[in-house]
DNA sequence: GGGGTCTTTCAGCGAGGTTTCAGCTTCATT
DNA sequence: AATGAAGCTGAAACCTCGCTGAAAGACCCC
């Protein structure tokens, strides 16, 4: 689940980054409003929070150009003026939240989630469980139909959960990496394999088929 | 613990406001119908002190909204009219307590922590009976169910009964501190982790488990 | 002001998660 | 079957996070 912080004030980030990436998503940051705009035209990001005072480009003209070239991520937006007006208008543009600062920094991870939840009703309905694999986002960990629980580590939890939000389909390797980890890393490594094989033994052998030169695909395996 | 404060008069909040945080509650303001309803539907409050006289929309729709959406918190509902007919119609809207203006912060707070005591009982059986440790709000001390009391200092009362309000989730230190003080500190120290340390000393270590990355959750030991 | 307690900071330690590495297995192609 | 490429996996290295004892700071009560 990646997620571009379009922020400028260092503190916010600071503190905003890593409590985003302990809920589980990966993050990336811009610092400008041109920077934020064409980050999110390169990359198709899962969700945006978008600072309406940033530098070099207004918030609202960012989010108005992303709409504008049938951009439909959902937005968040923050801002520092709580007026009536402003709300009004960031709406209008095409937002699908607005936090007032000074906020909770849980606040802002419980609209993220209301958010997403809305935006991925829109697209699959139902929660994060497939054929008898549930996860639980408030504990990041896993459980069987039958209630068994797996313990995750973090990484293995964004993992599963990247294969749960596209089981069916064939995930490459290198997707798989940008997902998981901010897109400065050129990982020739086998972490990704690592991760599989433990992911694999928590779970059970059959949920992730490989498919060799492609990629990895997610599937509840065969009944026996 | 955390507490939303939805009233519009302003020398009112500014008033209630540092007496509910001298009482140990992180408290937000909401000053309108809309946003009171958001700020609820976003943030899992532990209560709610709802005026009846909001702007652009009535406490009474916000709280049935929040009533049909399933949201279950306590709510304390303000009002300036003294009528029973009202009264019968807010109790039956599902709120907790009915406090009628003007009044003395003294009763509110009163009611506020009348009111809690009773959702705790009700949604856990548990701080009680459950694994055997006991909070008693009084004395700010806990207590194992064969009698044996604990002493708690301040922040350690405070920061056990966030746990016991929320066994079974995971806890961000993140979330303990903004729960634990004034979202100014943007601590990156170890307060948190010293005090977890403490509080283990004291009621024992099983309780609280470690999520590395994560947080903490609170749980009921193994009985071996 | 002095003694007590409560709270916070600091620094070193240790556990656990993550990544790398090396050797092995599997698969496709000839 | 031989070969090479791709993937698997156990063990070791690395690194980060949380733990904890001690000391400093804040606060309160005499």
């Amino acid at each position: 689940m990646r997620l571009l912080l379009a922020e400028d004030d260092e503190a916010l980030v600071a503190g905003l980054k890593p409590a985003l990436e302990r809920a589980g998503y990966a993050v990336d940051v811009a610092t400008d409003g041109v920077f934020a705009q064409l980050s999110a035209e390169a990359i198709a990001y899962d969700l945006i929070v978008l600072d309406l005072g940033l530098p070099r480009r207004n918030g609202i003209e960012v989010l108005r150009g992303w709409r504008a070239a049938r951009r439909a991520m959902p937005v968040v937006v923050l801002t520092a003026r709580d007026t009536w007006q402003e709300k009004v208008e960031v709406l209008n543009a095409g937002a699908d939240d607005y936090v007032c600062k000074p906020f909770h920094t849980e606040e802002l991870l419980a609209r993220i989630a209301a958010v997403l939840k809305r935006s991925a009703a829109r697209r699959a309905p139902g929660p994060l469980a497939r054929g008898g694999l549930r996860l639980d986002e408030a504990t990041q960990s896993a459980a069987l139909d039958d209630g068994t629980p797996i313990e995750l580590s973090s990484i293995e939890f964004r993992l599963l959960r990247c294969f749960m939000l596209h089981a069916g389909q064939v995930l490459s390797q290198q997707r798989l990496n940008e997902h998981l980890y901010d897109h400065a890393t050129d990982h020739d490594s086998n972490v990704i394999e690592a991760h599989i094989t433990r992911l694999r033994r928590k779970i059970g052998r059959d949920w992730i088929q490989t498919r060799r030169g492609q990629g990895y695909v997610f599937e509840a395996p065969e009944a026996p």
